[in-house]
DNA sequence: CCTACCGATCGGTAGG
DNA sequence: CCTACCGATCGGTAGG
């Protein structure tokens, strides 16, 4: 395994997250994905053993990051503002290192096979996580006293989409984003 | 035109709303289609010209409505957070009344062929209708100085999701999570 | 890595 | 609304 040499297979991939962020996971042939690899239709197979499998290869491996890295932040000896600011910046990351496979990740999982219990499965974990952090800043008074459904998926809304439109602001600083983003998610856009 | 008789074109397009939710346009066949309408798929061909027309069918009339919603709002004779509340409230309803064709909105249009170029002129209109009143409530103090695009989009995340969770809490009533909305989008989580 | 090819299925049409 | 059908293209395999 070499740090700096992609294999054959990981470019594969990587072009196919790409086609598949334009076009979404179906309308991908395996003819415009060689094509774009520079190479014969056939000749994928000897790197991959199925479309199915590049789609698992682009989604499983993000989805793991996530699930353990929000776990890392729950279970970290810090307050929950803190918690919330992590969880932000790890989005940010996450997103702003491979913003073309969290295009399949959010829109392309139905058609993964096999794995897609295992994805449902980080993704239930994820979210199960993020709750009990919200819970924990409830309990502690950090957070108002909003349904926990509404601060969850109010913030996954903006953290999901920020692959849209991180690529169009390549200029922005991921430090001054996660700033941005964690005054404007947290304490709100009015001023008080 | 009756208004509580669908036409069988209403009723294959509500249809397939449904289905590109679930499965995404170009994954969706006509013979899925006509299957769950109760036809031969040689059959929808006396109501609609192409598959393609379908989408259009289902995201322009949606994005109209959004653009000329968020018109309105802006040049009202209202207060900034007063449109800003409006067009949380705009999101809400136009989500849970076609929660299907947001999906659609959302994930498939780049399949549209010849209404292509008039969704993305709404989609600017749109956005830059909300950008106007953002720079207003900048301007008058009413929004903090985060940037702008900043807050366009993570107001904007929050919103355009709306389409995945509001069908999975059917209990909850519009006006209370309007209410959350608001609250947890432009005052924020955190107490003070 | 290629050429050659396969069965299945696609969107859509002809004709009644 | 149907049966019957079409050319194109799909994911994938055989064999070298």
């Amino acid at each position: 395994m070499k740090s700096t040499t992609l294999t054959r297979k990981q470019e594969i991939c990587i072009t196919a997250a790409r086609l598949f962020k334009q076009k979404g996971y179906s309308a991908v042939t395996m003819r415009d994905l060689a094509a774009e690899v520079g190479v014969k239709a056939a000749s994928l197979y000897n790197h991959i053993a199925s479309k199915e499998e590049i789609l698992n290869e682009v989604i499983v491996n993000i989805a793991e990051s996530f699930t353990e890295g929000i776990q890392g932040i729950r279970l970290a000896d810090t307050k929950v503002a803190e918690k919330l600011e992590a969880v932000i910046a790890q989005h940010v990351h996450l997103t702003a290192d491979n913003p073309y496979g969290m295009a399949s990740l959010n829109n392309d999982w139905m058609h993964l096979g096999e794995g897609k219990e295992k994805y449902l499965a980080l993704r239930s974990a994820y979210e199960q996580h993020f709750r009990e952090i919200i819970k924990k800043g409830k309990a502690q008074n950090v957070l108002k006293d909003i349904d926990e459904e509404v601060i969850l998926f109010s913030t996954l809304g903006t953290l999901r989409n920020l692959y849209l439109w991180i690529p169009k602001k390549a200029d922005l600083q991921r430090s001054k984003l996660i700033d941005s983003l964690c005054e404007t998610l947290l304490n709100g856009v009015k001023t008080t």
